[in-house]
DNA sequence: TTACTTTATGTATGCGCATACATATCACCA
DNA sequence: TGGTGATATGTATGCGCATACATAAAGTAA
């Protein structure tokens, strides 16, 4: 910067001011500075910048799988709409356990983001100590809760997975079986979705877990078992991703079964195939694009202005119905 | 760091010590600084480290898109391997411009990484001189090319084409048509498989370009149009995507046509799901972990010995047969 | 014992920038 | 003409750490 500083004719200073806050400088100076860093090559070294400034322009993002898709399209919103803002998106997988998390919240703690998001709302009580420690702005999303560690945005599952069960009894199931990724969220759907439709139907549910993430593959095995195993035969399925209820629907179809007809599947997600299936799925729309605009807003909000009050942004869901339940 | 060392009674530069070289600080020393951290909370600022060593132990990489779990699962690979060995990844979306690969370049360039991936070998001359400038390791990945900027790893898409081309023609095709989303890559595939098809057959492939990124819906939607707009009845079918053959499976499915009877199916990338499809998948295998690991292990290798030798690794492809053609 | 090596720690310094503050110049009005 | 305010630029400083180098203490071989 002093080097550019030199063949402008001007100081390091006034090349730092060129660069953010071109309106404090000359316009022919500004032009003889411009011209000076196209000639050079110079590209400002942020490092030092945050260190001066103690603002990195950095926000941390932890999500639990990058490789699902459902996590990588609310980050991909997430992202655009802060880089439209001048920062950078620092992201890590966590996997689906809070001690790994624990870990990346200390490494990217270190670089000192201007704020953070996490996925979900169970974290260890380390965790926040140091998030409260590092006093950002956090958010966490993917789901709700009266107590954040300072925001959250998302729904509420146990409402989600009552809501199926509801709708899956008036469309006349008695029975129903479940098929679940090992996922915290999408099990309290699941056992939300249990203990209603038992309720209303007077039948028991037969709960299954994948034990993985979620696949087609998964889908396809967990009917298999489901059908083999338990001797389910009709009535309705809820899975915990459209992805599994696509295995779902491609076994059953295997197996001469017709849906909704013999056994109607719902999935979980209105993933952008859920209409394009045959059947096309019914499923629970979640709006992520929302969910990542609204994310990064809370957080940008809170940068501008630190005291700012909401906290809670419940962004519900809807049951999209179409042929397959 | 002061504040640690003033409460475990050594300086600064020993508690920097006992982080970075604990071997070089006494036993008891040592437990006292750590204890000084737990009780302070303590965390490094690595920013500052950064700056003074010159080392940021961020690796930044750029992917056309997050969504596209071919290129999510590999950056998993990749991101997982260089973590264990202390370094942290930037990453962010590129679309598929140059320009805006261009602008994102810069900006990475800004926090110091210590490497940086690309995908694919087309950038723009803008881009390549910073990079150049910038003096570190970089890779180039998804593709392969003789004049790599540094580094590249990936296989030869032209050769990709045309082995699909002979495989497809030695199953006794004579008639081929192609599904092919708006991707560089993608299109040079095409392209090697049409000119190869025609000349061993003496038919011209119908080739499509769904213009837009590879989906189920896309897939579907292209091969309606093949069929009602262009005619095209039987033959071979080679997608661009396992996503766009998934697609195609299920419109031939719904138009009661037998695959691979009456029309065969190739995909691209043998994802987790091809195999689970009804009929099973025939694409090309990736492998993608590979990709991942190999990119990593090239820039590891840069970094610790900055003069090793190998800089293009061909990790090829492998047609899998399975049942859709 | 001397001289030399090893181990453990400290002092001084600078990485490259942003910020507070000081200074200089100029326009403008009384 | 002096004084006031606005505009443009510069000087001094420190962000928090890593590194080179200096020093002190202890061990080792002759």
């Amino acid at each position: 910067m002093a080097a550019v500083g030199r063949l402008a004719g001007v100081s390091q200073v006034t090349v730092s001011r060129a660069l953010s806050h071109p309106e404090k400088v000359s316009p022919d100076t500004l032009q003889r500075i411009r011209d000076a860093i196209e000639a050079t090559g110079f590209v400002p070294n942020a490092l030092a910048g945050a260190l001066a400034s103690k603002r990195s322009h950095l926000i941390s993002a932890l999500v639990p799988s990058l490789t699902n898709i459902v996590y990588a399209s609310f980050i991909a919103t997430f992202s655009a709409q802060l880089r439209s803002h001048g920062y950078q998106v620092l992201l890590s997988e966590t996997g689906f356990d809070t001690t790994s998390e624990q870990d990346l919240i200390a490494t990217h703690l270190s670089r000192r983001p201007d704020a953070m998001l996490l996925t979900g709302i169970h974290h260890s009580q380390q965790a926040r100590r140091s998030l409260l420690g590092a006093d950002i702005p956090v958010v966490e999303v993917w789901d709700i809760t009266d107590s954040p560690i300072d925001m959250c945005v998302g729904f509420n599952h146990v409402d989600a997975g009552r809501a199926v069960a509801n709708f899956l009894y008036e469309q006349g199931h008695k029975n129903a079986a479940t098929i679940t990724a090992n996922d915290e969220r999408a099990l309290r759907r699941q056992s939300a979705f249990s203990e209603t439709f038992t309720q209303l139907s007077g039948n028991a549910v037969l709960n299954s877990n994948t034990g993985g993430p979620a696949s087609i593959g998964a889908g396809r095995r967990a009917l298999a078992h489901l059908i083999d195993d338990t001797g389910f035969q009709r009535g309705a399925v809820f899975c915990s991703s459209d992805l599994l209820a696509h295995g779902v629907l491609i076994e059953a179809r295997a197996r001469g079964l017709c849906v909704p007809g013999d056994m109607a599947v719902m999935g979980f997600g209105d993933q952008d195939f859920a209409r394009d299936l045959e059947p096309a799925l019914t499923t629970v729309a979640i709006d992520r694009l929302a969910l990542g605009s609204v994310a990064a807003e809370a957080l940008l909000a809170r940068l501008v202005r630190p005291d700012t009050k909401q906290s809670i942004f419940d962004l519900g869901f809807k049951i999209l119905r179409r042929a397959s339940a």
